[in-house]
RNA sequence: GGGCCAUUAGCUCAGUAGGCAGAGCACCUGACUUUUAAUCAGGGUGUCCCAGGUUCGAAUCCUGGAUGGCUCACCA
């Protein structure tokens, strides 16, 4: 925008601003016939390369691009560092080894300009690997100063709005990324190692479900039809088992039109995952596999830490019934509470908020929200939850008011939701319809009615296993990450102005 | 949506009691051929988030707004 309005104004014209500077100097550049936009450089190695495989490269001519971190400059010589994705190498240049024009040229780069550089590898007085620059071209000019070298970005802000800015000066922020890029990698590998198929299923539905949640609404014109974002995959895996797939599992974009906040994103990644001939054991299995594999993968080990407090991913993880803990951290045994309107009283007591028509299972579960959840350090699975907060999961055989059904709690964020799934088609309509009264009732978060899905059980489901893990969560626990917003290259934000 | 806090140079941040807008890095001019937060000499480059108000005078006080952070509510 100000470079715009400079570029307009005339870059020829003397400027103050540091970036019509630089527009001064491109400008030059051209009038020089050196192009500040070159074409592609033939790099032989990285930046990291050159530094950690100084004893075989001493002596060598190698040639590497990146861009200008530092400067110092010695009147006729001068040292830069140039950053690639692996990281920096040290640079030196000389008049007398490129030349009085070649180094005038560089006298005048600034650092953000990307270049490459081809030159001996050397070691300086003071130990550090280095190229000895004989030639360089520039790949990039830089119109706009980088933040501060020493400090960084820390205007969390623009970190989050720009976030090459972040990624550029901030090494943590790159690391993150990576590790994050490395963990979906290696839980594609372990289950695709496990005979687990990956597939792709449609972001916009004509029925939003899988999950309790406000679906965000667009419109397809040519269908004159409106569609939902997906606030889950699950509804339309099952139609894969269904179909006879086995094991499947989809990584994938979601979107819940809901708050925002440090646990929150509109847009976010779960990876769900079915297995016939399974149940939710044998999913809690897999759970504590899965993330205890990939976090091994990815960090090396299992004994990790969160906001400065130890966590153990170490498998078996606990499993807990979510009525027990309700009782330990309340003394209220819901076992022991005969009905729904028992249950409101019990809530009451406890100073919550409710209509006034909810069911004890919705208590129950509230009581475990509010009470307990956030306590829950972890790594732990709460089993066996309420039906009526459950419209998707199987009944427990031995208290068809309790489903197969767990979460799991990893510093006290929920990371996973899992259950054995109902394959009645009867009972599953019960569920939608029952979802749809609260609907009726104005709950815009309760399931629609999905006849497509009854219609693909009525055909029959096996017995199967599901999983769903919210991959961001696990992912602010493996880098240690205080918002959502810092595992997510660009999170949702309100546009500036 | 409610509460609290923040917003000052490209970046990181000071700004006293309401009295000329500050520092470091970056940048500009000059010196310097192995430095590394290079150094040395000189230079401040600004819509103090925006709009009103109070005042002789506002970055500072008041009101409203914008954006962000934390938190509560809601949810996942």
């Amino acid at each position: 925008m100000r470079g715009f309005i400079y570029s307009m104004s005339g870059s020829g014209d003397r400027q103050s601003d540091q970036i019509s500077i630089r527009y001064g100097k491109v400008k030059q550049l051209r009038e020089q016939g050196i192009e500040p936009y070159g074409e592609k450089y033939a790099v032989t190695h990285s930046s990291a390369e050159v530094v950690g495989e100084f004893a075989a490269l001493e002596g060598k001519i190698v040639s590497v691009a990146g861009r200008i971190m530092t400067r110092r400059g010695h009147g006729k010589a001068g040292f830069a560092h140039l950053q690639d994705e692996a990281g920096r190498v040290q640079i030196y240049i000389r008049v007398d080894r490129v030349g009085k024009d070649c180094y005038a040229v560089y006298q005048d780069l600034d650092i953000g300009d990307i270049i490459g550089v081809t030159g001996e590898v050397f070691k300086t007085r003071t130990g550090e690997e280095t190229i000895n620059v004989s030639s360089f071209r520039i790949l990039a000019k830089a119109l706009r100063p980088l933040p501060e070298k020493w400090h960084g970005l820390k205007d969390i802000d623009l970190r989050y709005r720009q976030r090459y800015l972040d990624l550029m000066v901030n090494p943590a922020a790159l690391r993150t990324f990576m590790i994050r890029s490395k963990a979906i990698q290696a839980m594609r590998e372990f289950l695709t190692a496990d005979g687990f198929l990956e597939v792709e299923t449609p972001v916009m539905h004509t029925v939003a479900g899988g999950a309790t949640a406000r679906p965000f609404i667009t419109f397809h014109n040519t269908l004159s039809l409106d569609l939902y974002l997906r606030i889950a995959t699950e509804l339309h895996l099952k139609r894969l088992i269904v179909g006879g797939m086995e094991k499947v599992f989809e990584i994938g974009r979601i979107f819940r039109n809901e708050g925002i906040s440090t646990n929150h994103n509109p847009e976010f990644t779960t990876v769900e995952i079915y297995q016939t001939n399974a149940d939710y054991e044998d999913m809690m299995m897999l759970t504590e596999n899965l993330i205890s594999k990939v976090a091994e993968k990815v960090l090396g080990t299992l004994e990790i830490s969160y906001q400065g407090q130890d966590l153990d991913l170490s498998p078996p993880w606990p499993r807990k019934a979510l009525v027990q803990l309700v009782e330990e951290f309340t003394g209220v045994d819901f076992a022991g509470v005969p009905d729904d309107e028992t249950a409101r009283k019990v809530a009451l007591e406890r100073g919550l908020e409710i209509e006034g028509d909810e069911k004890k299972g919705e208590i129950l579960f509230t009581f475990f929200e509010k009470f307990c959840e956030e306590k829950l350090w972890g790594p732990v699975f709460v089993k066996d939850y309420p039906v009526e907060v459950s419209p998707l999961a199987k009944r427990s055989l031995d208290d068809p008011a309790l489903t197969d059904r767990f979460e799991v709690f990893l510093a006290g964020k929920e990371v996973a939701n899992a259950f054995t799934e109902l394959n009645d088609p009867l009972d599953q309509r019960g569920r939608f319809e029952e979802q749809a009264q609260k609907r009726a009732a104005g709950n815009e978060e309760a399931h629609m009615m999905d006849e497509d899905f009854i219609t693909a059980l009525e055909y029959g489901m096996p017995p199967t296993g599901g999983l769903g893990i919210g991959i961001d969560r696990v992912i602010m626990i493996l880098t240690d990450s205080p918002s959502i917003r810092d595992v997510i290259l660009f999170p949702t934000m309100r546009p500036k102005e």
